[in-house]
Formats: structure tokens, sequence, C-alpha cells
RNA sequence: GCGGGAGUAACCAAGCGGCCAAAGGUGGUAGACUCAAGAUCUACUCGCGCAGGCGUUCGGGGGUUCGAAUCCCUUCUCCCGCACCA
């Protein structure tokens, strides 16, 4: 038996367990019949070193994978490491470049000893050196992971494991060639990332569609973000002022004669169109000229209009005077004017509004109500702006599509953007235009444009049965915590074609079109089952014996042993273990993970694995968390704070660490990490060490001898509710409010049954505390554990995890301590507020009538008859109860309230309560002179030998009568 | 703009129709122990109260209810994501 040190030292006792974990090969599972658990948090991106936010990110894993394993699962936490894409190429370079601010913060920051760090110059030795430091950090604060499985994602094993998928993907048509808009320095001639960019870092592109009028062979395209409302076009606006150009544009082999202005010409040369100028067309020319409206057949007319910009969308207009403000009031402007000048020669007036939205609240036509009820004067009127808003975002949200637009009638404006944009690329009547929500200007000082970069690949993920495979999955996981399922169904129903391959970076070259390479996040979304497959690879089999059969017949189950063993040349022995070890693997039971992650990373996982796996292979469970910041500021890897797991580890300990960070927030609040914080953890783990320790020393034995006084049955109890609560709490990764009970409450309930003397059950107590706080402060408990006489070998991370037992549960020994405290503490209140110092305290336990009324009472409510009236001619009829015919109404018309207000479990602890009041309180005499100083005497209030100011009457059930002298 | 989330006592934070003046932890105050400090323990920590009580609180306003921090409406403030980047 090892014997506790006098102080606690993390150090040396981490260290200690950790050798101890790794040799005796805990965590290394195999299958075999048990339950099994597999566990995956995503795997870190080596761009630096491990920091705080994946310290929570891991450790919640880590706690997750003890507690499972505890309570009797085979248990799977594996780990690798992400190293494609861009970033570490980039830091490689800055490194190579002495860049001042980088390498300040790698070696201050990251702690990279300078000498090191000037070798970081290429990125397989930057990957080479995180990888192995992450690896050390990750054992130094004792996670139980797998490390037999790690892999870095430029493996060559792992190469062949993603060309596979990709091919697969390919095949199944999910990945297509198409083009994207990116944000584009013409002058640099290259995409800018939001650190090239020098304004409109929050622009972001937004897709307007853009509907092509014509008249007399040339096409006046509008672009619109609402494109329903071409139904209710009326006119067309253009600014007389302005030049406009007019250019020949072609696509897809259709040629067609635009008119737009000159900054919009300039935009479409960025598209994948090709466009060519022919000449200068002044504004007032586009005025006055007739046109259809290709969807109505309406005739229509441009109008003059001073507020179009030329510099937004195509620099022409189209108006919807029935649903925009703007449109109504520029219309209204011109109503009586003299238009001759551009040969227009209609009355205005006679324009017709036509509407087309049916919205809340609104009537025929929403933009003359909005324009009337806010008295907006003219197009100049900032209220305007206001009205424009008012209208849209009402129209938005209950609008829905009236008898005049045809088949898109009874459609919600909401619902209609991509069905109609659709149709009318179609018909020929529509494009898509891309603009920037704000301006964007480049570092050299350029102003940004959209422009489509071709022949690109994508995932398909806009693919609506693909969509649909993922909102079953979604409904079919547990979800953690359930409130973030609505984003998640939000973002896939959000998520459009993501192109999946680049030029540049760290990676797997695209297996059918090699120039590209397999773009970071579309590696990393089916890698779980490389962990299992790796144990194997990893000994001794060659990437080229990684042939597509192989993966065929792994992970879908295709073909044949014998066939996978002809073309791999890998046993069929092997073969046959490889897939039996994923079989029982998978699928995925939780995959637990930051919640920057949620758009992106977790969802092309589920997109992934429904596209690849059959259903029984999909993942059960995923859960998620917040982000973690310094003293209040935001981490930043590339530009600090930032607290890396070692320094962590290395200045407070991990099971410290591990405590702090997991009880400083829950689930998807962020955490922030404070100095204090972890040295007030500092302080509850030695304290828990040294109570231990005093238990331990005390020579507390398991078991009990004898009877169990009240105080033991209370202290089982209330063990009882922690254990109940942890388990619960864990369940749903409610880390914080599992220490909660694990350790705070527990903690303050041990310190309780010491002070009432409990001494008995000490031991046991310790027993069951130890392994409740085993998944969260593991070395230490190893520790405690050992030194409770459990022999070697017998690892507390192996023990047995505590589970709720009700028959422990004692409701009158709690109901028992309840009354001892708050007539102690009711004791203690009146000493306060009358300042006397008692010679003497009497207390008068409930009269016999008042019992019998809170039974009868209970029993009613219980019977669902609680009613005062019954219950006090119930009471009268007891010839014994007729003494008190003054005070029983009184007392029953406060007795009814309390109990029919009474919570489900208040209320069935009170109903089977069986206490003798009288007989708690005598036995506890000792306990209230001992903190009050004074003696204590207990009478019932039926027939009090010692009453001098009457108090005794005032005594009810768990509230008996306090009288001081 | 769209979508998601949050606003609770000095601070962090639980509670999400009724023993809620509101768990727990920090910090603070007082006391015990100690030569002293630390650690530990005990009490108090919204206001008022010479008998266990009362009054005002849970971003602001309004409502539903016998009863609201908790439900509904409205308003203000803050955080996060909006893509080809890990």
């Amino acid at each position: 038996m090892l014997t506790m040190e006098q102080d606690y030292d993390a150090h040396s006792i981490e260290k200690k367990w950790q050798r101890s974990w790794s040799e005796s090969r805990i965590f290394e599972p195999e299958p075999d019949e048990r339950e099994k658990f597999f566990i995956t948090i995503p795997y870190p991106y080596l761009n630096g070193n491990l920091h705080a936010g994946h310290t929570r990110t891991f450790t919640i894993g880590d706690v997750i994978a003890r507690h499972k394993r505890m309570l009797g699962y085979n248990v799977l936490y594996p780990m690798g490491f992400h190293v494609t894409g861009t970033p570490i190429v980039g830091l490689a370079e800055l490194i190579e470049n002495n860049d001042p601010q980088t390498m300040d913060v790698y070696s201050r920051l990251h702690r990279i000893p300078d000498e090191i760090l000037r070798t970081l110059t290429t990125p397989e030795r930057i990957v080479e050196y995180f990888s192995v430091e992450a690896e050390k950090a990750m054992r130094y604060i004792g996670y139980s992971i797998d490390w037999r499985r790690k892999f870095t994602t430029t493996d060559e094993t792992y190469k062949k494991f993603i060309a596979w998928q990709f091919d697969l993907l390919h095949d199944k048509g999910l990945i297509v060639k198409g083009a994207h808009p990116v944000k584009w320095c013409p002058n640099d001639n290259n995409p800018v990332e939001d650190h090239d960019i020098l304004h409109g870092e929050e622009a972001t592109i937004v897709d307007y569609t853009l509907i092509k009028f014509r008249h007399d062979g040339i096409v006046l395209p509008c672009a619109t973000l609402r494109p329903e409302t071409i139904f209710g076009v009326t006119n067309l606006w253009v600014n007389p002022e302005v030049d406009h150009a007019k250019i020949r544009v072609s696509r897809d082999g259709v040629e067609e004669i635009w008119v737009v202005s000159h900054q919009a010409y300039r935009k479409l040369t960025f598209t994948d169109r090709t466009v060519e100028f022919i000449e200068n067309v002044p504004g007032r020319d586009l005025v006055g000229i007739k046109l259809k409206n290709p969807l109505s057949g309406n005739d229509m007319i441009t109008l003059p209009a001073s507020f179009v910009k030329p510099g937004n969308g195509s620099g022409i207009v189209m108006s919807v005077p029935a649903h925009a403000p703007y449109d109504y009031l520029a219309l209204k402007d011109l109503y009586g004017k003299d238009l001759s000048e551009y040969g227009i020669k209609e009355d205005i007036r006679n324009i017709e509004l036509i509407s087309l939205i049916k919205a809340k609240d609104f009537g025929e036509n929403p933009a003359v109500e909005a324009v009337e009820q806010l008295g907006v004067k003219d197009q100049n009127d900032p209220k305007a702006e206001e009205a424009t808003k008012t209208v849209y975002r009402r129209e938005f949200h209950s609008g829905v599509l009236k008898e005049n637009t045809g088949k898109y009638a009874g459609i919600a404006v909401s619902k209609i953007k991509d069905i109609l944009t659709r149709d009318l690329l179609n018909e020929g009547i529509g494009e898509v235009f891309y603009e920037f929500s704000e301006p964007v200007v480049c570092r050299c000082g350029t102003p940004c444009v959209v422009n489509m970069v071709k022949g690109q690949w994508f995932l398909n993920y806009s693919n609506p049965q693909w969509k649909e495979n993922v909102y079953r999955c979604i409904e079919r996981m547990n979800i953690i915590p359930e409130e973030i399922r609505v984003e998640f169904n939000n973002k896939v129903d959000w998520l459009k074609d993501k192109a999946c391959a680049r030029k540049k970076g760290l990676g797997t070259r695209l297996p059918f079109d090699k120039e590209w390479l397999i773009e970071s996040l579309g590696d990393s979304t089916i890698y779980m089952s490389y962990y299992i497959m790796n144990k194997f690879f990893s000994q001794g089999i060659r990437e080229e014996q990684l042939t597509h059969s192989l993966f065929d017949y792994v992970l879908l189950g295709k073909g044949s042993v014998q066939q996978t063993t002809i073309d791999t040349g890998i046993p069929e022995k092997t073969i046959a273990n490889i897939k039996s070890d994923f079989d029982y693997w998978y699928p995925v039971d939780l995959r637990s993970s930051g919640k920057d992650l949620v758009p992106n990373h977790l969802l092309f996982f589920l997109f992934h694995h429904v596209a690849i796996f059959d259903e029984e292979k999909w993942p059960l469970s995923l859960a998620v968390n917040g982000f973690v910041s310094l003293e209040g500021e935001k981490m930043s890897k590339s530009k600090g704070p930032i607290l890396t797991l070692r320094e962590a580890v290395d200045t407070y300990g991990a099971d410290i660490s591990r405590m702090y960070i997991l009880s400083s927030a829950e689930q998807t609040q962020d955490a922030d990490w404070r100095n204090a914080g972890v040295e007030s953890a500092k302080k509850q783990v030695e304290r828990f060490y040294k109570l231990a320790k005093e238990i331990i020393d005390s020579g507390s034995q398991p078991g009990i001898e004898g009877e169990l006084k009240l105080i033991d049955r209370w202290m089982l109890s209330r063990l009882q509710q922690c254990i109940r609560e942890t388990n619960n709490d864990m369940t749903s990764l409610r880390t914080r409010g599992a220490l909660q009970n694990a350790f705070f409450l527990l903690y303050n309930d041990v310190k309780w049954y010491q002070r009432r003397g409990g001494s008995a059950l000490l031991y046991d107590v310790l027993d069951t505390w130890v392994r409740l706080m085993a998944p969260f402060t593991p070395h230490i408990c190893e520790e405690i554990w050992t030194s409770m006489g459990h022999k070697e070998g017998n690892f507390v991370s192996q023990a047995a995890y505590p589970i709720f037992c009700p028959r422990f549960i004692d409701n009158d020994a709690e109901l028992a301590e309840e009354l001892v405290c708050n007539t102690l503490s009711d004791i203690e209140e009146i000493i306060k507020v009358t300042k006397i110092t008692p010679k003497m305290i009497a207390l008068y336990t409930s009269s016999q009538w008042r019992s019998k009324a809170l039974k009868m009472a209970l029993k009613m409510k219980n019977e669902d008859d609680l009613n005062p009236g019954k219950l006090i001619k119930t009471l009268m009829s007891d010839p014994e109860n007729r003494k008190y015919g003054k005070e029983i109404p009184k007392y029953v018309q406060k007795l009814v309230p309390d109990i029919a207000s009474m919570k489900t479990e208040r209320f069935e602890t009170m109903l089977g309560m069986k206490l003798d009041e009288m007989t708690i309180l005598k036995e506890n005499i000792a306990c209230l002179e001992n903190e009050i100083g004074c003696p204590v005497q207990v009478y019932s209030a039926d027939e009090p030998d010692y009453d001098p100011q009457n108090k005794a009457r005032l005594a009810t059930p768990l509230r008996p009568a306090i009288y001081l002298e």
C-alpha cells in the first residue's frame, strides 16, 4: 500500500501514473464482448502548439472517455494530426523570412526554443516538430488516448485512403466541376484573403438575380435580391445623367447585346462571361423605351430617376412601386411632370401599381401604406429607408405570393428566391450576378471585384437528396446540447456547393485531376474510420497495398476477402481483422468539438458519412463546446495571447488544469481562463488531497459495524443524490454541473457529516468519491485509490463508476437533518435579531393535531382532493380537536396553499415522511448545545412542562417553536 | 441583413411557473486555531427588523396567472457564424 506524501506534489504524482498507465497499456483497447464506445475529437491543426482551447475540447473528450470506461464500456479514444492546407506552408515561409511578429509569438508564446524555431523553415519540419510536441502535451495532461493509432494527414497511407474517398464521391456524382466567385484584386491578379484587405473585411459576396428585360434585340439587365417582384414591375429606372455601355456578352455559346453602366460592364468582365465593349450610350437615350415584362407580358417603359447609382448592380433598376417605397416615391415624383424631352407622352398617373404579395398587416400596396404611415415626403427623405426595411422585413417573413404569380402562387416569399431563380435561369430570363455587400479594397489600394474562378471542383452539397439524408441523420442523432439541433438544420439548409480543391498547400492530390490538391475540410470528414485501420497499416503495410478494393471491402463490405488479398497482397487474416475491427468500433458514438466547427467540419463530417456509409454506420451523437479566452481576451495562435497546454500543466499540474477548464463554463458557453480561477482550483484539489489523506491516516475502514446512525443514513442518502446528478450531467456533457456535484457539493456534505459527528462511513464515502472524481482528476485519484489499499495494477481508471442506487436514498434521514439545521438557523436568527445571549433554550415540537392535519392534507392532495373546508370538517369531527376550534381554520388556511404549491418531489418526500421529531431533537440536543453554547430542552407542544411565554402553540410540523431565556 | 446565442447579487455562474432573497465557487468582512503568517474551519455578505419576520430585486417596459428570474409580447445591449479558410 502506498503512503500519501504530506503535501500534494502534482508533478511527481502525475508523472508516476502516466508512466504506469502507459506501461500497463490500459488505454489500448481491442474488441471484446463488452459494449464499445468510440469517441473522437477533431484532430488538431498543427500550425502551433496546443493551447487552452484544445485543452478544453480534448479534456471534455477524455473525461467522457474515462467516465464511459468506468461504466464498463470498451472505450476507444484515438488522436491524429491535421496538417492539410496552406497555413503550415505559410508559417514555414514566415519563419524562413524571419518575420518579427511570427518569431516573437512562436518563441515567447508557443515557447519554442530559438535554436529549434530557426530550423522550422519547411512544412515537413513544422509538422514533425509540432506532432511530437502535441503528443507529449497530451500525455502530460493525462489523456487516455490509444496512441498506437495516431497518424498525420500527409502520411502516404492516409493519402491512399483520401484518394479512395474522393474517387468514390466522384463516381457517385457528388463532385462536380464549376465556377465559383471569389474576392479578387485585379491589380495583383489574385484572390484576396481577409488579411489582404484594406477596407471591407466584413464584406460578403451576395448573389443577385439579374433579370434580362429585352427591347429590340437589346438586353437591359436589372440586378435584384427579390426576383419574385418581377411580377410587379411597372417600369425600369435609368439615370439620365449617367453614361452607359453597350456591350457584347457571351456565355455558353449564347451571345447578347447588353446595356449597363460602365461600372457594371467592368464587373461583368470578371465573371464567367466574355464581354466586349461596343459603344457608349448616354443615359437619356435609354429613357422612354417600351418593353415587355418577360414573365407577365405586361407593357412597361423606362423612366428617368436620379436615385439610380451606376455602381450598384447593373446600373439599371426595375421598379416595383406596389412593394418598394423608393420606386413608389420616384414614380409619384414624376406625376404631372413634363417628360416630353424623353419622348414620353403618356401620363405617368396611368401606370397601375401591381401587387403580387400578400403580407400580414398590409393591404394591396404595402409600399404605399408604409410611405403614408411614416409620412415619407419623397425619395430623398431619410425615412424612405425605414419604410423600405419595414416592408421588406414583413413581406419576407409573412408574405405569400398572390394569384397573379401563376404557378408560384401560395409560395412564401422567404422560400421563393431559389426556386424562381432556377426557373429564370432555365428560361433564359435571368442570370446570377455577384456583388459585394460593401466595397472591398485590396491592400494595394485597388478596389476589388468578384471574380469567377473557372474549372473548379466542387462537393455538390447543394444536392437536395444529399441534404435530405443529412437531415435524416441529424434527426436520429443525439445532439448535445439539444438547442443546437436547429442550428445544424439551418446550416444544412444554407450550405451550398463547396470548392474542394486548391492549387497550393499540403495534402492529397485529387485522384481524377492531379493538378489539384484536396482541400483540408474535405480530407477530414470520415477519418475516424482510419484510426481503426491505421493500427494495422502502421505495422508494416505499404501504401501501394492500399487499393480501392481494400477500402471497399473493409469500410463498405463490397467484394470478398479473397479478392482483396489478391489485389493487395495482405494476408486474408489481416484483412478480416481490419474489417471486424471496423465493424466492431464503427459508428462513431460521440464526436465532440468546439462550436467553431459547426458550420464547416461537423457539417461535412455528416455529409460525407451519409454519402459513403450505410445508415448503421452513421454517427450517433454530436456535442459542441464553447471557446476559451485568456483573462477576458480572445486567443490568437498567430498574434497572441495564447496559453499552451504544456504551460498550463507545467505551472499548475494536469489535474488542476483539467478540473479548472471543465469547471469554468458549461457546454456552449465560452470559458475565460483566469489566473485567480486556476489558483482557486488548485486550492480545491489540495483540500481534496488533504481530506483524503486525513481520512486514510485516521485508519478509517471499509464497511460499517453495528447500526447506522441517522447522520450515516443522511450521508449515504446525500451521496446517492450526488452520484445521480453527476451521472446525469456527464451523460449530457455538462462537466461543470458534474464537478459541482461530484466535488463541491459532496465536499460540503462530507464536511457537514464530520461536523455532525459522522465518521463510520468516511472510508466508503471516500472510496466512492475518488471514483466519482477519477475522470476529472485521474492522477490524484489513482494516488488516493492505491493509498486506500487497492492493490497495485488495480487502477481507479478501470474501477466501476458509482451509479445511483435508490435503496440508499433516505428521505426521513434528510428531513430529520433538515429539521435540525432549520431549527439551529432559526435559533441563530432569533439570537441575531433580539441580541439576546440565551441562558437556556426550550424547543416545542408540533402538537398532535397539527401533525395530523398535515398528514391529512398530504393525503388529500395525493388523492387529488385537497379542499380546506373538508379538511377543517374532518379535523373538527374529532372530539379531541374541538378545543383547538379557533386555531384549526387558521392553520388550514396556511397549510393548504403550501401543500397545493409543493413541487412533486418535495411532496412525495413529505407524503412518505415518518418522523418522530421529539426523538430526533432529543438525540441532537448535544449538537445544538454545542453550536449555540447553552442548555437546550425539548418539549411537546401538547404538554409543555415549561412555557413561560406561551410559545408552544406556534410549533408546526418540521418547525418547532422556540423559547429563548 | 440573415441565422444562432446571451443578459441573474462585487465577480464567475446555477435556476427556466410555486420552500427562490435565488445552488456552488471566487472575492470581501468577522471569528476560531496559531507566537505570527499560510492553510483549515465557522458565520455573515440586497435593505430593514429587540422572536424565527417584512420590504425591494433577476437588462428595460407591458401582459398572462392565485402565483414569474422562469411563460407571452415589445424594446435595449452584448457575443458568435455568414464560406472555400483551418
